[in-house]
This record gives C-alpha cells, sequence and structure tokens, in this order.
DNA sequence: CGTGACTTAAAAGTCATACTTAATCGCCGT
DNA sequence: ACGGCGATTAAGTATGACTTTTAAGTCACG
C-alpha cells in the first residue's frame, strides 16, 4: 500500500480541507463516512481521524444518524494556519489576503510601538540588520532576497512586542508578504517609500520611541492596504 | 459503558487539553496511546482521535516508535477558541488575559473605524440600544445584565466592522470581558467613564465619524490596559 | 577505540469487523 | 390531523491482527 504524506489521515485531510474552504461543498452538504472511505480507499478509523481535525476546525460537524454536515464560513476557525493556507491556495485567495491585510493594519502598529519598549539589544540589531538588507535588495530585481528580509523584519517585530498572540501572527504575515510578492507587482522593485519606512520603524524601535515605531508602522500598513485598494480612513 | 459528554474523544479531549495547557506535561513529555487507553478506559480509537485534534491545535506531536511529545508553548495554536478557553480556565489566566487585552487594544479601535463605514441602520440601532442598555446596568449592582451588553455592544463592532478575522474575535472579547468582571471588581460598579465611552462610540459609528469611533475605542481599550497595569505609551 | 552497517523491538499507524447508540423517518392508531 | 412508537440508518466504540517507521542496541571491521 503506497503512501505519499505523513499518513493516511494527512492525506485525506490535505484533500478534503482545501475542498471545503474552495467552497466546493457547499455549507449544509453532507458527507457520509462510508462514502469517503471509498473515494479515498482507505479504512474507516482514518477518515474518522481527519473527520475529528475538520471537526476541530469548525468547518465541519458530526451528527449520528445525518452525517458529517459542512459548516458556514461564519463557524470556521479562521485564525487556523492549516485553514489560512488552504484558503489561500485557493479560490477567495483575493478576499482572505484582504482580510488578513486588514489584520496586520490593526496589529503590527500595535506590536512595534510594544517592541520599541521591550525589544533585546539583539533584537534591535535584527531590525536594523534585516531594514539594510532591504535597503541593499531594493533595487534591480532581486525581488526574493528582498522578500526574506521583509518577512523577517515584521517576524522580529512581532516577536519582540513580548506577546505571544502577536508573535504567532508571524506565519501570516509571511505568508501575506508572500502572496503580495508572487502574485502582484512581481515585475516593479518594491517602493522606496516603503523600504525607507522601515529604515525608520528600527530606528524609532532603537531609540525606545514607541509612538514614532508605531506611528512608522502605520504608515506602512497604510501603504499595503493602499495596494489592494481597501478603503483607508 | 456509561458516557457523560457528547462522545468519548470529547471526554478525553477536555480532560487532556486542560492538563496540557496548564503545563501539567512539561514541554517534551511523552504520552503512549496505550497508557492513555488505560487511564481512561476507552478504546485506541478514542484516543487516537482525540490525539489527531490535540495535534491540529499543535499542543502535541506524534511520532512513530516515540509517542505522543508535548510541543512547547511557542507552538500552540493559541488563537484556536478550545486552546483559549483551556488556558482561562487554568493556571496561567492572568497571563492569557494580559494577551488576550493586548490585542483587543490593537484590533478594536480598528474595528471600530471601520464599523463607522460600513455599520448598516440595523447594526447602528444594535449598537446605541445595548450602550444605553449599558448606562442603565451600570448602578446598582446589576453586573451580571451590564455584562451582557458590554459583551453584545462590543460583538456589533466586530461584526460591522466587515472583517471575518475581526468577527471572529467576538467569543474572545466575549471571554475577556466575563473573565474581568467575575474574576476582578466583582463588588464594584463599572468605571463610568467607560460607559460614557461606549455611548459616544455608538454616537460616532452612527455619524460615520471612523477617526472619532477609532479614538474612543481606543480610549476604552487604554482603560481596560490599565485595569490589568499594562504598559501604556 | 571508533565507526558504520545490520538487527531488533517498541510504539504509532492501518485495516477489517462486530457491535452500540442516537436520531430521523414513517407507519399506525387514535 | 396529530402524536407516539418502532424501524432504520449512519455515526460512535471496541477489539485484534497486522504493517511501518525508527530509535537504539549490537557486532564486526577498520
Amino acid at each position: 500500500m503506497e503512501n505519499q504524506g505523513q499518513g493516511l489521515h494527512a492525506r485525506v485531510l490535505q484533500s478534503l480541507g482545501p475542498a471545503i474552504t474552495a467552497g466546493e461543498y457547499p455549507p449544509g452538504s453532507v458527507l457520509r463516512t462510508d462514502e469517503l472511505e471509498q473515494r479515498f480507499d482507505v479504512s474507516r478509523t482514518v477518515i474518522r481521524e481527519a473527520i475529528r481535525v475538520l471537526e476541530s476546525m469548525r468547518l465541519v460537524a458530526s451528527r449520528r444518524r445525518v452525517g458529517v454536515t459542512v459548516l458556514p464560513t461564519e463557524e470556521w476557525n479562521v485564525y487556523d494556519p492549516q485553514v489560512i493556507r488552504w484558503r489561500l491556495a485557493g479560490a477567495d485567495r483575493p478576499r482572505q489576503l484582504r482580510s488578513l491585510t486588514v489584520l496586520r493594519s490593526a496589529v503590527e502598529p500595535v506590536a512595534a510601538g510594544l517592541a520599541a519598549h521591550l525589544a533585546t539589544p539583539e533584537q534591535c540589531a535584527e531590525l536594523t540588520d534585516h531594514a539594510l538588507g532591504m535597503v541593499a535588495t531594493s533595487r534591480g530585481q532581486q525581488l526574493d532576497a528582498y522578500l526574506v528580509h521583509d518577512i523577517a523584519f515584521h517576524r522580529v517585530i512581532l516577536r519582540s512586542s513580548g506577546n505571544e498572540m502577536f508573535a504567532r501572527l508571524g506565519d501570516v504575515v509571511a505568508e501575506v508578504l508572500t502572496g503580495r510578492t508572487h502574485h502582484q507587482v512581481m515585475f516593479t522593485d518594491p517602493d522606496p517609500a516603503a523600504v525607507t519606512l522601515h529604515v525608520r520603524v528600527a530606528e524609532a524601535v532603537r531609540e525606545r520611541d514607541a509612538a514614532r515605531a508605531e506611528a512608522l508602522t502605520r504608515e506602512i500598513a497604510a501603504g499595503a492596504m493602499a495596494e489592494l485598494d481597501i478603503l483607508a480612513p
């Protein structure tokens, strides 16, 4: 029996998860375990484990005598990294990207303000390094190298905030930035204004100027929103 | 075989989840399925399903020949509502409450600003109703009634923002507010200043004044932070 | 003495099957 | 028309046999 993933349940999950989040099964649709058993040619055990996981993500609900019903979008655990990844890979990627960018615009400025208070000298150094890295790679089609620094920069900010909820958004930001680079203005170099803002945020944090760090990060966020044509107040 | 919950796997989950998030099993500890089988007196099937769910929450990782190892805190899906509930019920409730309050302070002002743009007339009405409800119940030990309006108010703001990520934080805010009422200043009536701020937020949203709605909500958040002695910039 | 290839065994993963439980549907009687 | 009651269906649970991965121990060889 050949296997490709890290377990059969994972394989089933990687098939059902994207399908559900993509809306292939509209809310209210019913899946039956024995049907899935046949479709994936695996045992009951495997299907049930996959279902349990989908259930914990609130993508589906399992009820006796009726089957596994797909839940409406409002029920989904949209903060589950797995769900985020599936949705970003699927059809409503644009919508998802907007949602996440708005979330970023709320969180990152506050995180930067906290980082200005709490960042260790090492973190300040990392921040500066990556900001300078962004400058160095901001011209001449080095978008991938630029992206690495950009992601790292925002990750450090979020981690330095000392708030675990913020820190855990690092992956989300990484996905958003990656998505942006690879699916939008692939050809043009990054906006020089944005690059400068990053350098100045690093400065502000180093100088423990929370208000300035926050304000500057808010400008970066505004830029990101503008790129996606999101209404900016 | 007697059952109390909605399924045996749920019962196991409700026992293991809180234990792990409370730090009863330090990171790196190993659980073996057959040991758990005996401990809970259930079949492998049930244990495995519970493990799969814990795994999807990144509380544990299962590896062959070694067992189910508890992951360090940084790995946990701290946005999973279930995980949040477990942690709020456990030992590091205070820490968790702080993290969540900081998150609120970042998100809610932005949500309020968006709500000012997007709230429907019905939502504006709900907002006003609940704000007035807060006023009406703000004096004379009617804390439970007050709490209901407070929660509803913040829920409407988050939903009106038109951002699904924000909307899904409604439950979190509800937990935080409930926790605050039931575990802190249970005896004193709510701060009149906070009550007034809610009324004014409702006004600002109704008048489509995004900047004012955001600023006022920021004041509410600052108050919540102050209650928990969180450094305010 | 070290190192690399080989063996072993422990624990998770999978499967098949039998059985239990709960809830929906429809029949039947009032 | 309606309400209860049994039949039926699909999920839930239990169990035992078997497979796969892999840490760890062993042994021979350099």
